[in-house]
DNA sequence: CCCGTGATTTAT
DNA sequence: TAAATCACGGGG
């Protein structure tokens, strides 16, 4: 089916981000991801979010990135393929983590998506989570018909926020490594956003949980919107 | 602060 | 084949 038609199908939802978007280079893909709406479809229900945090792995050399060795294995295959493609791990035995693969093919550079604010299916992504308590149910919190309505904070801050926590949440895992985020049916990124931020408005800082990249650990390559309450730590 | 959890990677 | 590692999250 034709992208347009897909979009129209599953209403809601804007123009897509296309190719030629992912194939720069990962801080200027990183930059300008943010404030765009990642889109998950689940059972023909949209489940989506704005991108609030990201961060850049910079490819062959990079101390911190899986592909810093050159080395195409089984995991981190995806990172050499033309940008716009996933890029989802699955690491300390219970947790997946998703990247937007940048630059060209053979070029294993990507876009580490570390928190969203969610917009869209707030009420699965927190029974995804494991956060609907029988409590949560019983106090009517969700099924209010407004989106985050009658979701308390400390719930809804919680949604999203971290890699793996935004993977839970929107049923990210292995079967979506690899796809074309460009062409798929059900992952995708929508324009939310035109034109650039302001650069006042991202705040850039260095990349969390890379304290062993030695002199990678410190580069400032983890931007997120100022001010945002959904980034994974202040 | 510590710990679960298991695939992946690296070292023998 | 064995050991160490890990782009994390949840619970004290």
């Amino acid at each position: 089916m034709e992208h347009g038609a897909v979009r129209q199908q599953i209403g809601l939802g804007g123009p897509r981000l296309g190719r030629e978007f992912y194939r720069r280079d990962p801080v200027t893909v990183a930059k300008e991801l943010l404030g765009q709406r990642l889109v998950r479809i689940v059972d023909g229900r949209r489940l989506a979010g704005l991108i609030v945090e990201t961060e850049a792995y910079l490819g062959v050399g990079d101390k911190a990135a899986h592909s810093c060795r050159g080395r195409r294995t089984a995991r981190n295959n995806s990172m050499w393929l033309d940008g716009g493609h996933a890029y989802v791990y699955f690491t300390y035995g219970m947790h997946y983590c998703f990247n937007v693969v940048t630059d060209r093919q053979e070029i294993p550079t990507a876009v580490l998506v570390r928190a969203l604010e969610p917009t869209e299916g707030l009420e699965v992504m927190a029974k995804n989570r494991g956060l609907l308590t029988k409590e949560t149910v019983e106090k009517g919190l969700f099924g209010l018909g407004e989106e985050a309505g009658g979701l308390e904070a400390d719930v809804l801050y919680r949604l999203c926020s971290g890699p793996a926590r935004l993977c839970q949440a929107m049923a990210i895992d292995r079967r979506l490594d690899g796809v074309d985020l460009v062409t798929s049916e059900v992952f995708f990124i929508e324009r939310a956003r035109r034109g650039r931020l302001r650069e006042d408005q991202i705040v850039c800082g260095p990349r969390v949980g890379v304290a062993y990249a030695e002199e990678w650990a410190d580069k400032p390559l983890r931007f997120y919107l100022r001010g945002n309450r959904f980034v994974s730590r202040p």
